[in-house]
DNA sequence: TGAAATATCAATCCAAAGATGTAGGACAAA
DNA sequence: TTTGTCCTACATCTTTGGATTGATATTTCA
């Protein structure tokens, strides 16, 4: 399962000097491991990244100063296919949420079996995702309710679904920034047209300028809506 | 770790009859779960929950019509406390996002060994989340690569970072629809201040009208910055 | 068929937005 | 102290945007 180059190449960042001392410790134990570097520094971290490449690096993510999810952020965008797990004390959803979505390939907790460690970097490794399954339970319950607000707020109520397909096309050019001119441009019709469809739709959305009108656009699907018609 | 009373209900909606009646047998065997009910489509099946109130939906994601991934929206609007499972022939990872994006608690491929099936089915009905690790890679993949661009638009060249803080808060203020008086009023400062401001901001973020400063704003992750400020 | 909704275009008027130039005071850095 | 940046403010002018009314052709559907 493992590639024939010899040892896995594995970066420590954590400020707690204890706790990077025992986790070193425990992976140089690991025959196919190999520790290329430890330090308590997020930015010291990130040179070393860039000077040993690591295949893993293990990071705390609750550090002072630059802290750990900058860490993550950083590493990920220097793109050296350097994969990240994320190391915590505390099973924050919030936290494993944002965590993941800088593009951490895993979520450990200290308090977690060394066993566990060891395997989140073998499955990390192998090119998974790793998350225990209480922190994916966290993570999901996080996930859906971030989505909740946004499917809500595409359907109830919406102004929206009172717009003509003609004045869906307008407030469509109008949401990329077009004034009269460019609008009756692209569709062929004359500026005082679109004058008339512009006012409609400010009559159905209820606002009072286009500025307004393209935020209402935005803030409640509409593009999503014109998208769903094409790929759902 | 199963609550007290009887037995799990549960409901099956496919619109394979073949398979349809292959899963009700399988769930069948179990002694504490019962079905109390299969469809072959989704109105019926919503229909069916409004009416039997399951614990736990099974439904299938790839029909015709009225499809899974509406089913599942229509389910989770209903907000009875139903836990979904999603059934599809398909690993695709827009599938299985879109899937639990909805609410989904669970998702299992139709090829996967019964015992799995089962597996998943209490883990759910136990507050868990269920994705095969197969399947959770994927989702992922998928979940960090869409936002990977969302970040990416948020560092490089932004032209956001030249404003001072003023005309930050200015530029907000357009980003909620208020025109000159709203902003002068809001800001304790005189009108033409404001438009002074508006101007400047033109020319740093290079549009022409306060909808392009707007939209600029909302796609190179203007809100996610001023918010970063107050929570990262 | 006949009413209702939609799409098109025009004229007019007023308000709002945008462009440009100028300028004083506060403040920080060189 | 000087230089530069930022925030403030005003005047002026042009352009664009928005409201209103009215009109005609086409489509939709009961």
């Amino acid at each position: 399962m493992r590639e024939f180059r010899g040892k896995l190449r594995i970066l420590l960042i954590d400020d707690n000097s204890d706790h990077l001392r025992g986790v070193k410790e425990l992976i140089s134990l690991e025959s196919n491991f190999e520790v290329v570097g430890a330090t308590t520094s997020a930015n010291l971290g990130i040179n070393l990244v860039k000077k040993y490449r690591p295949d893993i690096v293990l990071t705390d993510v609750n550090m002072p100063e630059k802290d750990g999810l900058q860490a993550i952020q950083d590493i990920e965008r220097l793109e050296l296919g350097t994969k990240i797990i994320a190391l915590s004390g505390y099973d924050d959803a919030d936290l494993i949420f944002r965590a993941m979505k800088l593009g951490a390939k895993g979520y450990v907790l200290k308090t977690m079996a060394s066993a566990q460690l060891i395997h989140a970097i073998d499955e990390v490794a192998a090119g998974k995702v790793y998350l225990p399954s209480v922190l994916s339970s966290r993570f999901f319950d996080y996930f859906q309710r971030s989505f909740k607000e946004e499917t809500s707020a595409m359907d109830a109520e919406n102004l929206l679904s009172y717009l003509t397909a003609r004045e869906e096309e307008v407030l469509d050019l109008l949401t990329q920034g077009n004034n009269y001119k460019g609008i009756a441009g692209k569709l062929f019709i004359s500026e005082t047209t679109v004058k008339t469809h512009v006012n409609n739709i400010f009559q159905k959305l209820q606002v009072n300028d286009r500025t307004q009108a393209v935020l209402y656009a935005l803030n409640n699907g509409f593009a999503n809506k014109r998208r769903a018609k094409l790929a759902v």
